[in-house]
Parts: C-alpha cells; structure tokens; sequence
DNA sequence: GACTTTTTGTTATAATGTAACGATACGTGA
DNA sequence: TCACGTATCGTTACATTATAACAAAAAGTC
C-alpha cells in the first residue's frame, strides 16, 4: 500500500488487504514506539481484527474473533484495548453504528469524518479540512468552542451506485 | 417564543421554556393534522417530555417519567413513540449519546447538525446549508451519494465558555 | 529483588434497544 | 351502526452494548 492509496476514502476494490493490515499494525508498532506506549499483544490483536475488514467491527464481534480456538475473553478486555486505540487514534469509534473502524492516520492531526455505505457496510474515511473548518466557523458564530466534531454520513458509495446495489 | 427565538441554535438563558414547549407541541399537532398522521396522548406526552429539557433525554429517562403517578410503561412504547417523532421530524437522535432532543423545524428540509456542551449539556441545533451542501460536495468528489448526513459537534457553548463552566 | 504502576482476567451488572404476540382503539365501507 | 381491517399500545421476554469493581499477572523502576 503506497501512501497515496490513502488519499482515497474507501479502499480501492482490488487491493491487498493483507499489506493494508500489515502496514497498519507496524505504523501503530512505530508509533507507540516513539511515544512509549505499550503496543501489547492483546491491543495488536485487537487492532489486526478492526482491520481485517474495512466495514466497521462491534466491540463483541470483536470479542469472538478474539475467542478463536480455546482462550476466552470478557467484554471489559476488548473495551479496554478499543480505548487505548481509539485515544491514540488507530481506531476510530463510529458513534450511529455504535463499531469501530481502523485508522489509516494515526498521529495526524484530523478529526473523524465518514462516509458509511448502508448497502455494502464499508466505511471511508473523508478527513476533509475545508469541511472542519467550516464547521468550527459556523460554531464559532454561535460564540461554541468545538472540542470532538463527529461527522458520519449515512449513503452510497461509488460501487454500489454504479452497480445498482441497493 | 417568535420565529426569531429559533435563528439562535441555542435557546436564550431566560427564555419562557413553558412557551416553548407549548409552541413545539401545536406545531406537531398541527402538522400531524395536516397530514393525517395521529398525534396520540402517548406520542404528545413523549414530545413533552423530550421538550422539557433542552438536553437530550434518553429512552429510558423518558420512560421514568412516563411512570409518574402510577401507569407503567415498558421500553418499547417509549421507542415506537420516539420511532415516530424522529420519522416524522418532531425529535432528532443524538447518535454520540443515545440520546434525543426535539426539533423546532418539523417540516423544513433539513439534516440534523447539532453543537453539544460537554460542560452544561445543552444541545443546540445548527442547521446550516453551506455545510451541508460542502459535505454533499466533497462526498460526491468520491462518488458517494450522501443520504443521511449526522453532523455532533462536541465542546463549550457560548455561556460555558465565557463562564470559564468547564 | 522489593516496590509501584500498568495491564489483563473475571464476575457481575448496568444501560440501551428489539422481537413477538395479544389487546385495544381507530377508521372505513357495507 | 356494525363488522372488518389496520394502526397503536401493553406486556413479556430477551438481545445488544457497555461499565464497575476487584483480583491476578506482567512490566517498569530503583
């Protein structure tokens, strides 16, 4: 995956998805590295499952995942490594689907905006700043401080309007 | 409460909140009879209680207050009445807290955009176009067809803000 | 190696939301 | 007006999402 891949919100169709997931755990590896958080196994399991798809993970599907074969887990296991991601931004929580997506930007400054195709599921990424400027503009208006903007769009994506898939 | 009260997107400090509510439960009232649908006791009461604040209720406070005196209520005539104020515009819900706030543009096309203070917990609608149709642009770009678009700003509102309220 | 801090395991439970089915109220046409 | 179909509401049971509280284990620190 070239960094310019990235540019693009959803994932083109073909790509290797393998690579995807490999280049996001050694990104969040680096990361962590430089600021010295700990990377655990658990929060790198629990990171390789949000990415194994790109449409966005529930906490228990998650949770599953992590059971394969013999270890159990409990809820609070798997909520506590989403919080460690999500407050270091390799996860991001998608609040109307209450689930979480894997983030391609960790470290960069960008604030959540998505587009989440209610036929396929998938779920890019538009971090748009015009978008975020505008908003703090208007709210700025009203004399509101914004803190955490979240934007999620509920659509179609390219594939499933070309293709009819509704 | 005049027309003009509702440009703010937050309602005033000293504002008649009786009034308000008042006016809220006419205008539903008052669409539904334009438009055949059934205001019923149930549905008004719920529209009543989500009014009396102007923080987001959630379900299940709805559903204490519903209690009051001696009826009893369960959680799904809570939902279907909350189903049919935000199908036909009379509530939004405020996806990041599981929550709801009633909606004084019944009618007018518009997608809920919403400045919530993290201090006092007030929730202001900001329907604004321009981001709006921004938003519908840039997803376009990606040939995504936007449908429901879910904008919750997170942080301080004006009174919080010059209060030093954090 | 003893100590502290962080992380994880575990149990229990809270909070939010829905399925399914029967009872009741409403609207409509004979 | 009354039988009939539809929409609404009551009720029970349960599904899904999330957290509190405390014990055990692992990692960092001196």
């Amino acid at each position: 995956m070239t960094p310019s891949d990235r540019q693009e919100a959803f994932p083109a169709p073909g790509h290797n998805h393998q690579a995807c997931i490999a280049d996001a755990l050694d990104a969040a590896e680096e990361h962590c590295k430089s600021r010295g958080l700990r990377f655990t196994p658990l929060r790198r399991r629990v990171l390789e499952i949000v990415w194994n798809r790109h449409a966005p993970a529930g906490a228990y599907d998650i949770l599953e995942e992590l059971h394969d074969g013999k270890r159990s887990a409990a809820p609070p296991t798997v909520y506590r490594a989403l919080d460690f991601l999500v407050e270091h931004g390799f996860v991001h929580k998608i609040e109307s689907l209450n689930a979480f997506v894997g983030c391609g930007r960790a470290g960069e400054a960008h604030t959540g905006q998505f587009l989440i195709c209610e036929s396929c599921n998938q779920v890019g990424e538009l971090d748009d700043p015009e978008i975020a400027v505008l908003i703090e503009k208007k709210a700025a208006i009203l004399g509101f401080k914004v803190g955490h903007p979240t934007v999620e769009i509920i659509g179609l994506c390219r594939d499933c309007v070309t293709t009819g898939n509704v």
